[in-house]
DNA sequence: AATGAATGAGCCTTCATTCAT
DNA sequence: GATGAATGAAGGCTCATTCAT
């Protein structure tokens, strides 16, 4: 039933998206606009401070409109919730079609493409605050974690199966249980998205540039067959 | 100043746990015990639920005491959080402890047996909790998760320089970026950790047996020098 | 201060009906026809629900109209529901006016007919209304109700006091308290209105025209002397 | 549905009216007598400015307590009202009783018993309020209305039934439709406790006492034969 | 004249905290 | 030491009112 809301109100705000670039009445484009300006304060908040403790009127102040404005848009604070993960969800949806069209080249450049394509246009932007809220926040709200879960990581998961069994058919890539290593390959980048919001504050500085590279460098390494002393 | 107050109350903590361990009075030892069923409760739900949205008459209600009896060992609800933080270090800074006990055997033994070894000591046991809690809630509690950044992970950190080193030294490992293989090296576990607490339970299930070998294999099958084409 | 201006608005509204009739070019017409859609509308919510518990969205909803048109025609809620009461009370000054035209035959017919009356011009009507709203809502608008009062209230007492006296003097009715005889007679009236406008829909149906014929048999039988045992 | 909550929450009240005589812990016997203090002080301002009108605050300071207390005892401010409600029922179902011991002496006597009674009873002490509460908001509560109805309402309608018949079975009183006659009999008493609850406040004093009489007399002299010409 | 987006004061409700028992 | 009734500040939400279009 939320599952359903969620892909319904997704495609009206795409569908609302659109129509603003087509009449821009000053008016009207600024009642267009508010929505994303308020989940987009919405999601810095939600990510700083845990949906619980954000204060809706913290969150108008950072959109620059009255308290009473968000009634406007979103029926209550948790509405206003599902509006930010049905926004996060889009681009992240959009970003994993177009990783699909077709690559040439080596496996290991693959995964490689792949890993560093979701960092580019999801960890790296904003979006990647939405990875961050989907998990502290998804004992509160199962749903949205569960259509996130459903449509977002399965589809990435798919991308790197993909990938890794043509490695494994080639013979790039050794013998491996394919569901564990798409897991161990997505870990350190989810993390690196959780770090930015998070203990990076603590002093620690992960240069995300070099995390990645290491981490595509151990990955394709540790998957590659090794020529053993024969 | 926060950070001070939480180096003391550990200590404070950690002598207070030890006089347990002397004067085991029926009346006394009640009064000592009781804290610990109290941060029990509250990890199991600040956990849960988020640090905001937890309430403590449910916090109360799993320890089963009343609501009042919270402070009679507790000053706030935030010296609550510190007090399950505190608990969770204390037994992590132990466990890391442990570890430090010589090692012989391959580098690459020393580098599973110290991943395995956090996760049956800590990401494994209810401690587990209390990294997603530092995690969800860094930027609300700045100060505690600097502490547990600073005693606990970069203690860690050093724990896995070490055995990177040694691999180098020796030549079993490849000359590598060591700062950023041992983020790398972490990230999986402590994703390992957040996602028991969070999608786990959307229906994709991570073995973690099965995870950690994979993650070890391939970790150290890329960290290993290829014998290439001699 | 408020009973002035509930006079004056009065007054007002009357030259404003007459100017009304006297220039009906259609723009005006419409200009001036508005407010009764409104204060219609206005009414039956208030009715319904109570001046508190009614939205202006929703008076201008059954209006048909924008919610800030009210404004164009009315200062405040407050005032729409003076309007209310207002526009209520014009006709039933109106009425009674009209009854007080010389009436040829028993006082018992002139007491029927006054009763009668009432409820076929007020009661029987949606000025019906406009007594629950006084009677509900009288200590928030304590003005409107001694305005109403005053002006309809005290003036259909006048109208069943000479009825009641006439009876008395011819020996058609027996000696009494002739004040306390008014407020007996009117009481089943004003319950009766009440009554459709509350507890009717609890499925007790008082049939209106059955009910009157008892209490005008009841009144009159009940103040005429009885030929009693002589 | 609500109907039986307002059954059972009845039957709980009384319990706990009755526990309170026995344990007057000081303590205790504050906390018993805590629910129908605050509904006492909502019942007086729910009559006086209406239900939506009303605000918790001004309820809680009327009963000297702070506004979250009344949330220890009640869930919402709808339960507040209906708690109100139901304490004004319990005790017009017990004077209903009582009013059915058999009474010695003519119809007349009884009818004027029966009415007196409910006004000694119920009209002219503070449950007359509830009287005014449920007309004025039976369309926003139409099931605590109904409620009020079919238990309160019906049974004294009972009442005055077994009076009528009687008379007209012993040849006092007239061959009348006695439905009707019951609707008017009981509406000078309904009309004279919302009178005091509303336009009494107008300067027109009704003298309750006298109201009575009049309407007794005329009530009855109304009903009994008339000894015409013989 | 008419609209409806925007505002913000106000109210219901929650919950951390206190304290009398 | 333990309880739980009481408190009141804080925040989600509503809605009368305003005003730019």
């Amino acid at each position: 039933m939320v599952v359903q809301s969620l892909v319904e109100t997704t495609s009206a705000a795409i569908q609302e998206h659109d129509a603003q670039d087509a009449a821009p009445s000053p008016r009207r484009r600024r009642k267009d606009a508010r929505p994303s300006e308020l989940t987009a304060a919405a999601l810095d908040l939600f990510v700083e401070k845990g949906f619980a403790a954000t204060r809706l009127d913290d969150v108008a102040a950072r959109a620059g409109v009255s308290k009473g404005t968000l009634y406007l848009y979103f029926d209550s604070k948790e509405a206003l919730f599902k509006a930010v993960i049905e926004e996060g969800i889009v681009p992240a949806l959009a970003a994993a079609e177009q990783q699909l069209a077709g690559y040439q080249g080596t496996s290991a450049g693959l995964l490689q493409a792949l890993l560093n394509g979701w960092w580019q246009q999801i960890g790296n932007t904003h979006l990647g605050g939405v990875v961050k809220l989907i998990i502290s926040e998804s004992r509160n709200f199962p749903d949205a974690a569960q259509y996130y879960h459903d449509h977002v990581i399965v589809r990435g998961r798919s991308l790197l199966r993909a990938a890794l069994n043509r490695g494994i058919a080639t013979g790039e890539f050794r013998e491996m249980n394919v569901e564990s290593c798409i897991d161990v390959a997505i870990a350190p980048l989810l993390m690196l998205v959780i770090w930015r919001y998070s203990l990076c504050f603590c002093g620690n500085d992960i240069d995300p540039a070099e995390f990645l590279r290491t981490h595509v460098d151990l990955l394709v390494n540790g998957l590659q067959r090794k020529e053993t002393n024969q």
